[in-house]
DNA sequence: TAGATTGTTAATCGATTAACAATC
DNA sequence: TAGATTGTTAATCGATTAACAATC
């Protein structure tokens, strides 16, 4: 079944994309033409054979001998997340962890760019944080509607998470990147992506306590 | 075989045994003694099956009829997974991301407390940042051997990170979590855990793309 | 050509889901 | 007791790993 040009991929397969997108980068700029799987899977100790088939899914195809020709691997790549064309994002909550991505000049990397902040607080209104405005709250839907905003980022204190939530997608956002450790009930016409510190550190907490008794795991 | 007291578990399940904890608190503020898997499962959108399962991992038993005592299965969650305990960690690297960790007051839940910071910039030495002081880096090593530090939060820019993790693993630290975007080489006696937010990014991004070519996808 | 590397098809492994007996 | 809910055993599903033919 095809569905236009979207082709459905494993979530761990999506997940790993990136790493290789940064192994090829630097790559690139060694002036290196060609990365074989052995290669990129040495870097980021994995198996070959999981990067020959997580990189089939972009459709470039590998010479053998040779590998795979790293220009055209970058951009296919970054072409099937949907980070060739910037993706606009108002940021919600500019609290410290607010504060931290609206400074995080990476994610120009991953096609994002943050073009508004939005807050409660009289006091941050009317700022800039990293070159970026800090707006009411209260103007983020008509904003979001002018402006044709379909990602939001999410971080405002618990509390006020699924709230802001509804305003963003009431107002037409279509993805919510969720930096707070609530659960949203949100239609199922809109995406959220909850990046949960709580999970990694137990993740971590409970591998060091098997370590510790003994019984080295393997990396997860 | 019996591993001491930590039994091993799925990756998976223990990512949720937090989400469960939150719950599980929100239940204790209501006054609630008990707490059925179905009820757990509705609130965090999962199978009831999944969360028996995932909760038989504390050893703690429900009843039928009624569920999981509320109060028990939030100390066998915080046993598990080592939460009961406060463990001390140093934070390297406080620019804007060490900065938002810092002042993150929810670690406290999750049996984390972050006493000293550590940064190379004369300008930050000696200052306080939400209470915690930030020394010179230089210093880390002994800090590290004479606090027996085990943990280490690093926040460094990427082309300091592999330095940073070689310093404080040399000095005796058990496990880093890494917020840089650094696949880091370490020993096998050394546990890492990778915030990966380009990885988050990615599949938000192709989620948005799924739904776009209408094809909706289950929540991941 | 010989040999290394790709891409694909099959086998394994592990987590999720289903079915159902046990029990309060 | 009857009925709801647990806990366990079996079935399904999906990702990883292995095997190997194709090819430069």
């Amino acid at each position: 079944m095809t569905l236009g040009q979207t082709r459905t991929a494993a979530i761990p397969t999506i997940k790993r994309l990136p790493l290789y997108l940064r192994s090829l980068r630097d790559l690139q700029v060694q002036g290196e033409a060609f990365a074989s799987s052995a290669a990129l899977a040495k870097e980021l100790m994995l198996d070959p054979i999981v990067v020959r088939k997580d990189l089939a899914i972009t459709g470039v195809v590998g010479t053998p001998r040779r590998g795979f020709p790293v220009d055209a691997l970058i951009l296919a790549i970054m072409e099937f997340l949907g980070w060739s064309n910037t993706t606009d994002a108002f940021l919600c909550g500019v609290g410290s962890l607010g504060r931290a991505l609206l400074g995080y000049e990476g994610f120009q990397l991953y096609g994002l760019r943050i073009v508004a902040a939005f807050d409660a607080n009289p006091d941050k209104i009317g700022t800039k944080e990293h070159g970026v405005k800090i707006f009411d709250v209260r103007k983020m839907p008509t904003m979001i509607e002018r402006m044709h905003i379909q990602l939001g980022i999410l971080t405002v204190p618990a509390d006020a998470a699924q709230s802001a939530a509804n305003t963003m997608i009431a107002a037409g956002i279509r993805g919510i990147w969720n930096f707070t450790p609530v659960k949203l009930e949100v239609p199922d016409t809109v995406v959220i992506q909850r990046v949960d510190l709580a999970s990694s550190l137990a993740v971590l907490s409970h591998r060091l306590a098997a370590q510790a008794a003994g019984c080295p795991l393997s990396p997860g």
